[in-house]
RNA sequence: GGACCGGUAGCUCAGUUGGAUAGAGCAGCUGCCUUCUAAGCAGCAGGUCAUUGGUUCGAAUCCAAUCCGGUUCACCA
């Protein structure tokens, strides 16, 4: 098979419980309402219940309110009619929290709530100048992030995007919930596919480098893979021609066996092998350095599979003597799943060599042993589903203390309208071309508006950066990591809707606001929120819950959505209503306030997503 | 064959611990720039939530079966 089904990316990520974070100064007004509900209930009916038993929802628009209690669920359990319920109950908790509601009103089934104006104020004042708001407090959790994770033999791809962005992303989000993480990359940098690369280059670079032809590195020793498959085909082709069958043929090709010997002779440490094998490297090196700088990836740690391509060899004696494994009469060395309904999976071959899922459990302990993470989280395709369910397993049957840490932070294959993207086919999308193409075409919307006009030509190039990577990254994490998707070209090029650009382009304008408004969100707010006022201080207040929903869930598409759910909600009251020639004083205190804290709450949340938001655009 | 994942508007996706008339964006059609950036806003149109049956006050959401698509089950990594 193809080495690209070699462990794209991994990445790992530590899972805290709810309940070992500290307590936010001040509760959510879900949890409030929540809390507020089951002391009415137990006050009035002595029914106790715990407040995640409540259901509360956002109030549709059609009708009044902020939150919505869904009864139907007590009117079971009280066996009183909804609407009777539903009065009672309106009554209470407007009577005993007069700072929290301000009104009800009962549709059916559903007990609709009216926030105070004043805790809207409120909140509005206590962060409109929070630079850090929705930022939790450390929680002493450690995590590791495993991601990226690329083999040596060719340039990222469109793939590989995916992976980045979300090990970047997740790594962010957990860190703004308070977590510690340490980012690491695991490079397959050994195996028979670098052969192959080393082997059409020996055959057909004369000699040739990255600097001599100008050839970025990666792309370079990509090339001579691309090549290696070329001869191969032609050769194994011509052996067919021969009157040999297809399996001959493959194994037969001169190439193919060079290849594998260059193996052998790379395991036995040969001289000149080892030589270019690092020269090789050194350029793909290069090459990624240059790309994981421009798309903002980075790590704490990086593992190379030639350093730990023996390890685990100790843990399956340790997994013999425990009985965990067995042994066949061939040597080989097994593990038995078939009770976790999984099958029987080999842990060390029969000529005594270690496969990839006995380095990885070697690797689990050594992470664990550097590190003392409580979760380890790999980002890593879904394709490899099952091998990290085996790996878990394996790891918690022998009782390794890195075991119940680990998470398998799965993804879908990134498509194109076309079907799969295929190397022989020439369809696999290259990270740097895409990148530079998004960039570009940033370049020429940007032109076409003409509204930057006064930019040096750093501020520019800078600026094309920001929203032509912004497109891109927004484009590949809207998405539920879980589900394939499908990369459109002409869609992920768009810069209306949703997408990355839209939401930089309200915080460019909210900038522009605050810098010639001088910034005053200190003061009286006035009275008599105004429905679009109101409904932008809701969504405000609700960031904090979306950043932990999205790490305890490890979906950064649940910011993207709240982020662009946020500017949508702006920019209608942006054009509603005037900012910087409000009505009055207290009617500009108040929309600075809401301004203020929609574009840093716009910051946070690109910023976790590993999006810078312009200044102008 | 076993296991797992998916099927929601023409397209790309939200919504799934069961809750109000299933939501966005794009594409299509109407309006809105002498006023804080129109990369924007307001509106129209667009649906058998794969199919069938079941559970119940209530199902896109839960259960069963079926159809379709994908991944995986290597002495590859």
């Amino acid at each position: 098979m193809d080495s690209c089904s070699l462990r794209i990316c991994v990445a790992k990520v530590v899972v805290i419980s709810y309940f070992c974070q500290p307590k936010m100064l001040i509760m959510s007004v879900v949890a409030q309402v929540k809390q507020a509900t089951s002391q009415a209930i137990k006050d009035l009916y002595g029914l106790d219940l715990f407040p995640s038993e409540i259901l509360v929802n956002a109030t549709k628009p059609e009708f009044e309110g902020d939150y919505t209690v869904v009864l139907f669920a007590l009117v079971k359990q009280l066996k009183l009619s909804p609407d009777a319920l539903g009065q009672q109950l309106g009554t209470e908790l407007l009577e005993k929290n007069p700072a929290l509601f301000s009104g009800f009103n009962l549709i059916k089934g559903f007990l609709n709530l009216v926030i105070t104006e004043k805790y809207w104020l409120d909140f509005l004042q206590r962060h409109a100048a929070d630079e850090q708001y929705g930022i939790a407090q450390p929680t002493g959790k450690k995590v590791m992030v495993e991601y990226s994770s690329p083999n040596t033999n060719k340039p990222l791809h469109l793939g590989h995007l995916r992976n980045n962005f979300l090990g970047r992303s997740i790594a962010e989000i957990l860190k703004a919930t308070g977590h510690e993480v340490v980012k690491t990359c695991i490079v397959n940098d050994r195996g028979i596919h670098i052969c192959k690369s080393m082997i059409a280059w020996q055959l057909f670079a004369n000699g040739t480098t990255p600097a001599t032809t100008h050839t970025k590195g990666d792309h370079f020793v990509g090339d001579y893979y691309v090549r290696f498959n070329d001869e191969y085909k032609k050769q194994v082709d011509a052996l067919k021609a021969a009157g040999k069958t297809t399996e001959e043929a493959e194994k037969e090709a001169p190439v193919m066996r060079a290849a594998q010997q260059m193996l052998l002779d790379w395991e036995a440490g040969k001289p000149e092998v080892m030589q270019l094998w690092r020269d090789m490297n050194g350029w793909v090196y290069e090459g990624f350095q240059a790309t994981y700088q421009r798309i903002g990836s980075d790590f704490n740690k990086t593992y190379y599979e030639s350093n730990t391509y023996l390890l685990g060899k100790d843990l399956v004696n340790m997994g013999l003597e425990k009985g965990v494994f067995y042994q066949k009469d061939d040597g080989s060395v097994w593990i038995d799943l078939t009770a976790d309904g999984l099958d029987e999976k080999l842990v060390r071959r029969k000529d005594g060599t270690s496969v990839y899922i006995t380095q990885d459990i070697g690797l689990a302990e050594q992470k664990q042993q550097e590190f003392h993470a409580d979760q380890s989280i790999y980002v890593v395709g879904d394709e490899q589903n099952y091998h990290f369910k085996v790996l878990k397993l394996i790891c918690q049957k022998l009782g390794l203390p890195s075991a119940d840490g680990i998470y398998h932070l799965s993804y879908g294959m990134v498509e194109l309208p076309t079907g799969k993207m295929k190397s022989r086919e020439g369809t696999v999308v290259d990270a740097d071309d895409l990148v530079d193409e998004m960039v570009s075409i940033a370049k020429q919307k940007t032109e076409e508006l003409g509204k930057v006009r006064d930019f040096t030509d750093m501020e520019l190039t800078g600026l094309y950066d920001t929203i032509g990577l912004g497109a891109l990254k927004f484009f590949l994490l809207r998405v539920d990591p879980k589900k394939k998707m499908v990369f459109n070209p002409e869609e992920s090029i768009d810069f209306h809707g949703f997408t990355g650009p839209f939401v930089q382009y309200t915080h460019a304008r909210i900038r522009s606001i605050l810098r010639k408004a001088e910034c005053d969100t200190i003061g009286d707010a006035g009275e008599g929120l105004l429905p679009l006022e109101r409904a932008l201080a809701i969504h405000l207040e609700m960031f904090p819950v979306v950043l932990r929903d999205a790490a305890d869930e490890h979906d950064p598409s649940k910011v993207a959505i709240y982020v662009f759910n946020l500017a949508k909600t702006f920019n209608s009251f942006y054009t509603e209503h005037s900012i910087a020639n409000a009505e009055s004083n207290e009617k500009k205190t108040l929309r600075l306030q809401l301004a203020r804290l929609t574009s840093q709450t716009i910051s946070t949340g690109m910023g976790v997503l590993g999006i810078t938001v312009p200044e102008r655009m």
